[in-house]
DNA sequence: GTCGGCATTAGCGCATACGTTAATGGACGC
DNA sequence: GCGTCCATTAACGTATGCGCTAATGCCGAC
């Protein structure tokens, strides 16, 4: 996970460490680790007493998290983590088929120096080295892949646009994990994140948002093609 | 405000009525009808006996409603009712124009038959109704204006991108209800809805979209340069 | 007169206590 | 043997208490 400092606000500036934003960092970070797997129930109780915090911050936490769409408060049985179903996928690719190529577009009409697109660059160096090698490296790809895909929200100046771009990313990070070794190995995904660090280097908005958003289209077909090839009903 | 029963999950089932929601239900309520003013600070234990409730319920909403972005904790200050910037406002009209004609498309892709549009036509003709006479009411156009872009969102049959829409939407709620008085009568703007009700008719996806970000863009730019015109700077 | 430091206290973050509800298991009746 | 009802208790939702932090105001010194 690579947090967006910022619009949710909930970041210190230099405070006491907060027992409850702990708390909501680490359990956020369990579920997107899958440590509590999807459709898991568990109790406030215990995740306080894993956390060694009381009730109250971990309540907050829950709040949070519910709202982000990683898990499900049930009354009386604590919290159910959200497992995704084909269909939440879908959901989750319209709106990143139409909140990503915005945010390209954005970027490149902000005029980005060199500086401020390194991050892209790197991210997809190391999306080709990790491929590079006999022994392709799939989990570092996925974290450049990553990178790649926060730094462009976070550098499109659009605060609630990234935000929900993270939101919806963030759901979707356990089911890409899992669906990583059940793809063909993703040359082609990293070529396309190249043409379009290509187009906004170049400045060309419309070629950028287009290959966005057809490098989305395509990630978001050969996605669902997978799940329903291996009949995946919750992930 | 026009709740999205369902995707925050906060909606109760036939349990008993939790004093946590019904004061988040009624400041988020009083916040959007401006009873707290945007840079209003306002403390946990005056909400707290404003609402007749302890403070654990006021501080959970307080949680929620910062995450819609309506407000912002301010540790020993209580929260801040979140002022609108002209920056806030281009975010806010950069995201509607990705996800609005979106959710058109997805609408229409969705072949509704005409019940399901009922509402959307209803919205149109509320519009009409209310510029109509000789003394054109804006607050019942901008009530059937919102119900329309609700109803939309809603019907798109992507929960997250509805509540994408309605989060942004509540978040520029008064910035519109304030500048209703300061843009020229909304006869334009009520005629494109009516022409995005026709192509969606028609079922023509691509014409609905297209029609809807003009739409939104032109909108925006209204707003933009009324904003800019008065010098408003906190709304 | 102004600035700095200290005391006071407001307010919060967290822990915990309390009452309520519903899930569970056992016992009794059919 | 099975179903139903009641008792038990687990878990939550809310209230409240506690200790800590920082904001505020006052007083004294320069």
């Amino acid at each position: 996970m690579i947090s967006l400092a910022g619009y949710h606000g909930t970041e210190d500036h230099g405070r006491p460490p907060r027992s409850s934003e702990a708390v909501y960092l680490k359990l956020k970070q369990a579920i997107l680790d899958n440590h509590y797997p999807p459709g898991a129930q568990i109790l406030e109780s215990q995740i306080a007493s894993e956390f060694e915090a009381s009730r109250t911050p971990v309540r907050e936490s829950f709040v949070r998290l519910q709202q982000e769409g990683l898990l499900e408060i049930v009354p009386r049985h604590g919290v159910r983590i959200s497992a995704l179903s084909p269909g939440d996928m879908r959901e989750i690719y319209e709106v990143l088929m139409s909140l990503e190529p915005t945010a390209v577009e954005l970027l490149v009409a902000r005029r980005p120096d060199r500086v401020e697109l390194s991050g892209l660059v790197r991210a997809c160096d190391d999306m080709e080295k990790a491929l590079a090698g006999p022994q392709p490296d799939l989990v570092a790809w996925a974290m450049a892949d990553e990178r790649f895909h926060m730094s462009l929200a976070r550098l499109c100046g659009n605060k609630r646009l990234a935000a929900m771009i993270l939101t919806v990313w963030d759901q979707a990070h356990r089911a890409r994990m899992f669906t990583l070794s059940l793809r063909p190995l993703p040359l082609q995904s990293t070529a396309e994140h190249r043409a379009v660090v290509d187009a906004i280097l170049a400045g060309d908005g419309e070629r950028a948002r287009d290959l966005y958003f057809a490098h989305r289209k395509r990630g978001g077909h050969e996605l669902t093609t997978i799940i329903e090839r291996h009949g995946i009903q919750r992930l």
